[in-house]
DNA sequence: CTGAAAACTTACTAAGTAGTAAGTTTTTTG
DNA sequence: CAAAAAACTTACTACTTAGTAAGTTTTCAG
């Protein structure tokens, strides 16, 4: 029935991943994967037996993708503006669809998370944070960038300012969002 | 059976409070609050006959407290720069209990929420935006803070940066937020 | 002190939750 | 093509959830 076989795997991924970043981590049930995918309930538990496996996998995932982005900006010949950019623009394509950061997302439920998690969890803010912060330094030092903090201190204000502006979008409007950006690039490169 | 009438109402909503603030709106049950107050589940109902009509209150509440903070700092004598620290110093009592901002609780849970929650909600956000606008655009205009933005983006930027500056304290470790707040109070105070 | 209203408890329902055991189909591989 | 492994479905459990109806206790006002 599935055309190939890990289709099904990765569907559940993909869409486990989006009910988090709309609905939250414990707002969708394995009912609602499995309905939308048109399987039964028992073939998710079949490749994730319990919830926190899903999650951790999602998030585990979602660390891939930084580090695919990390590789990316280590090319040649990119800006430490167009790098800014390429980070605020993934936040962006989120906010665009309703949806909200996955840290932000799972961030709020961080008591109610099972320990692996947590774990992942905390690794990927070390890894945002310290992407971040080495497109700071780097481009502070070729005078690309100018901010009066430290670069680590900078990076957690962005990421912040993106992870909750990217949430007040759904509550106030997205101009707010649009003007957190407008700001932030502003501040950086004068 | 309960000392005073209305105390057991209020241990709810002050319990419903904490909970959202800890574990998140969908992570807590009636039971939950009926096993704490050493009540039963039906007497949660008696209250608040339905979950989101408990969420309501506990935003209305918010609401409420935001209004007394706001008429507490037109009392003549208060600097601007202690009128933001009040605001800071808000986050940073959360903080040090391993809560977070209702705002930010609720807010992640957004595409869930009844629609009486969403419009509270909403209000709430309007209202400790425009409190931080009001001090940002007074303090400028007294020289007694500095920023470069507009006052309605820049206490969007504040925010924001606390709001998430609390989740953050969770995963990586208070330091951040400590951080957060030094580098704001310094960079309005120069 | 008595009646009425408020504040509960008891006992229940219907629906949804994650999760499992056992059997069936599909796909892959030697 | 046949055996085996992977990918499912069927059918179920045990538990938790919000919510309700009916009866009981407590509080309070006249």
């Amino acid at each position: 029935m599935a055309a190939r076989p890990t289709d099904t795997k990765e569907s559940i991924l993909r869409l486990g991943m989006e009910f988090i970043q709309t609905y939250g981590y414990h707002s969708f049930s394995y009912a609602d994967i499995a309905k939308e995918l048109k399987i039964k309930n028992a073939a998710v538990h079949y490749h994730f037996p319990g919830k926190e496996d899903l999650l951790a996998e999602i998030v585990e995932q979602y660390i891939q993708r930084y580090h695919e982005l990390a590789r990316s900006l280590e090319k040649p010949g990119i800006s430490s503006r167009q790098k800014i950019q390429a980070f605020i623009n993934r936040y962006t394509a989120l906010c665009e669809h309703g949806k909200i950061c996955l840290i932000g997302s799972v961030g709020s439920d961080y008591n109610t998370l099972p320990e692996k998690a947590k774990v992942k969890l905390t690794e990927l803010v070390k890894l945002v944070l310290g992407l971040v912060e080495k497109v700071l330094r780097e481009g502070k030092k070729k005078g690309e960038l100018t901010f009066s903090e430290s670069a680590r201190i900078k990076s957690i204000l962005i990421m912040t300012n993106l992870a909750a502006g990217v949430q007040l979008a759904r509550i106030t409007g997205q101009q707010d969002y649009t003007a957190i950006c407008n700001s932030l690039m502003k501040q950086l490169t004068g």
